[in-house]
DNA sequence: TTCTAATCGAGACGGTACGTCAAGTCTTGCC
DNA sequence: GGCAAGACTTGACGTACCGTCTCGATTAGAA
């Protein structure tokens, strides 16, 4: 059924390559300029081995997004949450306004007409760091630091909402860099009652 | 220098055909699908009628999502700030979740890569209505039901920013229309204190 | 129903530049390595301008060698049947021998495995040429030089079966442009009986 | 120098899948979708093995050729020379007509733009059976059938010319089969002079 | 009988060309 | 001069084949 050849046999080589020039092409001319052939060329490879294991440039940039991000591996708990959210927030934020933003600005593009790759932002780069924070933000329900009463999705959501906001509608009297204010204004709703 | 024609002279029946044809198929084939050739012979037009008095498809996309959004005009005040919120929320997620959400995600993501439109967005969507929020935000301060100390412009990215964010990674998970759950949370951390 | 452009709108610039890059490309770098990219760029026209034209590069070569043969009118007709089929033959293999035989092979080649272009050779380049030689030997049968109970087209095929057979298949031991040498002996099968 | 592997190695019964599989393909979908691909697949061969032994798909296809046609030996020599000559172009037209005639189109096709291709099919098809056919031919010289001051080989091309001509530029007025009919016209200006 | 080397099936690889699609510009003739 | 119509250049797309290459598995003659 599928036609999905074997990744045993993928050559490491083009694979490193055509993630590389991905990234390199991307951040050089921007995510609008960047096209499979200039890809296949940068990297030295048939477009062909592009497409046979990448449905389609966006997963591609996805892919490389997921690479640059690093690991979603371990929330931040040194026991304040505040603390943690405002480590976690920086850290992407400085992502988001970098290089990386630049490509993933461009996949989230790609996803409003491509539900595949819509589906594919979500699990590959979204939900798993989401899961993660949900997590730390049960600790701290746990730890009588939060309200139980609200679901700790809808807690992210509120949290990361802003950010996202920032960073797909920037506005020049709004710096995505300082998100981290929203986390106390935020908090100050989510925190337990005495 | 300039190349603007003379808007006196513009035809009012290919204005409005050009629209129609703009909107009516955006919400029938997609955003994705949508191309000037086809615009213009739904509409019974010469291509070079839309590119005289648009510059490209996203801004007349969002010249159609700005006339069905209906005019910026009128945050409901009641007394009531949350009640308010939740009013006008409301209102702007149900037309996100319905067709003029399929246009408007179509223009946002043509302006991850074309800074034109991404401030035409801002210009003529995001930032009249936001401007109305904080008017609003600004009299529930001056009546004490806010904190003082936080910008309204912080307040409003705080209330819309989860509503942009379901309506722009959705999820299984999430229902766009049911964002006013966010509204009295967020405003628990809002609220002046006693 | 069907698509043909309107052929009055035709750029005349274009046409004639797609048919010199053409006949250049294939003289110069023979017609396997003639590509539909290659012809527009060389004619500084867009690929699609070509396929608006033409269906294949098949056709679009034929167009080139059917003006390259020139127009085809008038036989020769001396009053000297033998005379006047070796000055046409030795005109052809003439044209067959140089830069029009490379892309005519290319173009017959094409049409052994595609029968539009099959069928257009016949319609462009042979039939109508043919046509004419019958109407000479039509003329020679009333004159009582050729037999009057073998059909002019059969004629045809064995004067210019063996002009193609040297053309098509060639051998170093024949020359394709002594094919004149045939004619004296098959028009001695072809007298009038005295 | 020599990269020819050594055939004592070769294995029977991937050689003969192959020609199975090219003659198969070839006269079911038509020699243009004949595809190295698609041979080693449907001989459940590996690609390699068909280049090891032929250099290229138009190599591989005439010596499919080859084989359908049959050995070429034995020029029929009843002591009538027309009729021999009948009875070998009714042979070779029926062949010509049916399946192998599709293969050996699509051969000769490639044989216009590979000269490698031209000249085997001269050494292998062609020239063996031209050459049995001028020794008959010698023969009738010899025994004052036929004139002895044209080249027998010119004789071949007049004889053939016609058939390879019908063959390879086919037309509905024409029919490939009755190519008999050229015989006797041909041999009338043949025959030696009382 | 084991060793060794070439062939084998399989299929990924770097390339080239294809024919299609859309964007935005230019041209023509009508109003 | 705006307009409908549509041809134009440009450039990216995703597919199809080509001929080469790499990989273990198989196999056949030589040791």
């Amino acid at each position: 059924m599928a036609k999905s050849p074997n990744p045993e046999l993928r050559n490491r080589r083009s694979h490193r390559a055509i993630l590389d020039a991905t990234w390199e092409l991307a951040v050089r001319d921007g995510y609008a300029k960047l096209t499979v052939d200039r890809i296949a060329a940068q990297a030295g490879v048939g477009k062909q081995t592009i497409y046979r294991w990448w449905p389609s440039k966006g997963i591609l940039a996805l892919d490389v997004v997921d690479e640059k991000m690093g690991p979603a591996t371990g929330f931040p708990d040194t026991g304040d949450i505040a603390a943690d959210l405002k480590t976690q927030i920086t850290g992407l934020t400085t992502l988001l306004a970098g290089e990386v933003g630049i490509v993933y600005r461009g996949v989230i593009a790609e996803g409003q007409s491509d539900p595949r790759i819509e589906a594919a932002v979500r699990d590959i780069i979204v939900d798993p760091r989401l899961e993660l924070c949900r997590e730390r933000l049960d600790r701290a329900v746990g730890a009588c630091e939060l309200r139980a009463d609200i679901p700790t999705r809808t807690m992210v959501e509120m949290l990361y909402g802003p950010v996202y906001y920032r960073f797909l509608l920037p506005s020049p009297e709004s710096d995505l860099r300082q998100s981290t204010e929203f986390v106390d204004h935020i908090l100050s709703g989510l925190r337990a009652q005495i």
